[in-house]
DNA sequence: TGCGATTGATTGAAGCTGCAATTAGACTGC
DNA sequence: GCAGTCTAATTGCAGCTTCAATCAATCGCA
């Protein structure tokens, strides 16, 4: 704690990626064992889950999960194949259209969610004090407040 | 910074999932836009040029930067192609083979080290202190060796 | 009103990735 | 020395992702 500190930053970011690899790759593992759907539908599930009325337009949707439109369209149609999803057209703008969660999405994210909430305590949580896990949200909030004010670039 | 802590784990682990697809995205522009390899490249570039002798074996490689084995072969190919890597066979084990970087693999890197590090700092570092990025670093440090000692689970 | 620019969403095509199977060589114990 | 098992790397294939192009609807504004 209070040892000599060479300067961290450059391979704080270097660590930043690999842990993120290592742990995404985990996660995605533990789907798989528990025969669920990968991790980006979790992602999906619950950005809707937590929209009022369980619905987003395609756009919005895209933006939270960070996912691009074309990839979102086709996400979307497999979760809809699935029946975890349907689309609405929107009345107030007729080319848009609203991805709405059906009661088996919610089903099927609370399922996934126990799988989901014990790799993270496993491979995240455990690992990250109550102080280190604040200061470190709160420069996460900081970074991607920057990246997201200047839009196309 | 002395207020009340809610209990911030949960928050933080969706805080790093969307600060890395968004910084990573952020970076792939810039990339993009200097008409340069995309970021994968670069990671496989500079692992091999910190390995002795500047190569290293196709699984070792792997594990070194979170690519898939099958994934890196290809991977590797495109370097091949590109000229900014070779292969060559391993003498003391004839099913392996080392990638070597290239005199123009390394240039590569060099010219793509200014764009990635602009990048860096104004996406990551700017917003992490000394002391933040030193503590976030040993957690992270922790995070990874904690996932990667049980390595098959 | 009506033209040009913009936005929402989708699609075709091409490239990338992962899984499972394959090939080739090495190691182990008998 | 050799049958059985394991590891290194690659490949076929199917699924996923991206880019650019498309189509439709809305907006801005003269």
């Amino acid at each position: 704690m209070g040892k000599s500190l060479e300067s961290s930053k450059g391979s704080t970011w270097a660590l930043f990626l690999t842990a993120h690899a290592v742990l995404v790759e985990k996660i995605e593992e533990r789907f798989s064992l528990a025969g669920m759907p990968p991790f980006g539908w979790y992602d999906v599930l619950w950005g809707l889950e937590r929209a009022e009325g369980q619905r987003l337009r395609m756009h919005e949707l895209a933006e939270k999960t960070v996912i691009s439109r074309s990839n979102l369209t086709r996400l979307v149609d497999r979760l809809e194949a699935a029946g975890l999803v349907t689309r609405e057209p929107a009345p107030e703008d007729r080319r848009g259209a609203f991805a709405v969660l059906t009661a088996q999405g919610k089903l099927m994210r609370r399922k996934m969610w126990p799988v989901y909430s014990a790799a993270i305590k496993e491979f995240f949580e455990d690992h990250v004090s109550e102080q280190d896990a604040a200061e470190f949200g709160e420069a996460l909030r900081r970074i991607l407040k920057s990246a997201r004010g200047q839009k196309g670039e």
